[in-house]
DNA sequence: GGTGAGCGC
C-alpha cells in the first residue's frame, strides 16, 4: 500500500510504465492528434512551455506554508482566474504546484486544501493566475499531460463553484457511459474525441482511482444535445480512443437533468382524476 | 474492471 512519495529526491517517474500503450503520444503534437483538432485559440504571446522535469526542492513542513490563501479569485471584474486541480497525491503541496507553473510567471498563488483535523491533503487545490487568459493557457496546455514525478496526469478545470458568475446552466445535459478506455485516455482526450464529431459535447470525465491517479478504464461524456447523445451511442461504439476500442452505453443518470424520466416507466402520475385514462396499456396481462 | 466527483477543511 505504498505509493511512491518523492522524498525530497527525484522519484523514478516511469519505472513501471513499459507498457507500449503508454507512449507519450498525447503530448505536444496537436496537428497529428485527431482528438486535438480544435486548436484552442491561438495562444496570444508565447505558448506555455511543457513541464520539464520538476526540480524537487526540500519540502517544508505543511505548517510553514499556510500563507497562500488564494482567497477571492474573482475580484473586481468578477473574472475567474483560478483553476481547480484534482487528483493530488498527499505529498503534492503548494511548492510542488508552484514549481510547475512558476515558469509562466503568471501564478499569483496556490492552495492545497487540507483536512482541518488531520492536516492531510484533500486531494485538490486551487491555482490563481494573474488573468483569466493566463489560467486558460495553462488549462489548455497542461491538462492531461503527465505530472512531474508522478505517474498520473494533470487534472485541471476552472475553479467555478462558489464564485457565482460564469456557471453553466445552459440547459439539460445528456450523458453516456464509455467503457473499455485505454489507460492513457484523459478527460480532455476523451472530450476531444467526441467533440470532433459532436459539437454539443460539453465535457468528459475519466474515472480514476484517487490514490493512484490511474484510470479505471471508464468514463462519461456529456452532451448538450440529446440527439447527438443518442447517435453517439451507436456511432462511436467500437471506435478507438488512443489504442483501444470504446464500449458505449447509457449512463445511469446521477444528475437529474431538468426533465428526468420516470425510473421504471410507470405512469401512475397520469391518474388525473380519470381512471379511464388508465386503460389496457397500463395493465400488463 | 465498470455507472464519477472534485470547489476554498
Amino acid at each position: 500500500m505504498m505509493q511512491q512519495p518523492p522524498p525530497g529526491g527525484v522519484a523514478p517517474p516511469s519505472s513501471m510504465t513499459n507498457d507500449p500503450s503508454q507512449t507519450q503520444q498525447y503530448q505536444q503534437q496537436p496537428q497529428s492528434q485527431p482528438w486535438m483538432m480544435t486548436s484552442q485559440q491561438q495562444q496570444a504571446g508565447q505558448p506555455v512551455p511543457p513541464p520539464a522535469g520538476w526540480n524537487p526542492q526540500p519540502v517544508p513542513p505543511p505548517s510553514q506554508m499556510q500563507q497562500y490563501s488564494a482567497g477571492s479569485a474573482a475580484t473586481g471584474s468578477g473574472e475567474i482566474r483560478s483553476l481547480w486541480i484534482g487528483d493530488l497525491q498527499p505529498w503534492m503541496d503548494e511548492n510542488y504546484i508552484i514549481s510547475i507553473f512558476a515558469q509562466t510567471g503568471e501564478v499569483v498563488s496556490t492552495k492545497v486544501i487540507r483536512n482541518k483535523q488531520t492536516g492531510l491533503s484533500e486531494g485538490y487545490g486551487f491555482i490563481e493566475f494573474v488573468s483569466r487568459a493566463a489560467a486558460e493557457r495553462v488549462l489548455q496546455s497542461y491538462n492531461g499531460l503527465p505530472m512531474p514525478s508522478a505517474e498520473q496526469v494533470f487534472r485541471l478545470n476552472w475553479a467555478a463553484l462558489g464564485y457565482g458568475e460564469k456557471r453553466q446552466e445552459e440547459g439539460p445535459e445528456y450523458t453516456i457511459f464509455v467503457g473499455d478506455l485505454a489507460a492513457d485516455v484523459s478527460d480532455y482526450m476523451l472530450q476531444e474525441t467526441f467533440k470532433a464529431v459532436y459539437p454539443s459535447v460539453k465535457g468528459a470525465k475519466v474515472v480514476t482511482d484517487r490514490t493512484t491517479g490511474r484510470s479505471k478504464g471508464y468514463g462519461f461524456v456529456k452532451f448538450g444535445d440529446e440527439s447527438e447523445q443518442i447517435r453517439s451511442m451507436t456511432e462511436m461504439n467500437g471506435m478507438y480512443c488512443s489504442n483501444r476500442a470504446m464500449r458505449i452505453g447509457p449512463a445511469a443518470s446521477k444528475k437529474p437533468a431538468t426533465d428526468q424520466q420516470y425510473p421504471k416507466g410507470h405512469q401512475e402520475a397520469l391518474i388525473l382524476g380519470g381512471l379511464e385514462l388508465i386503460s389496457a396499456e397500463m395493465i400488463p396481462l
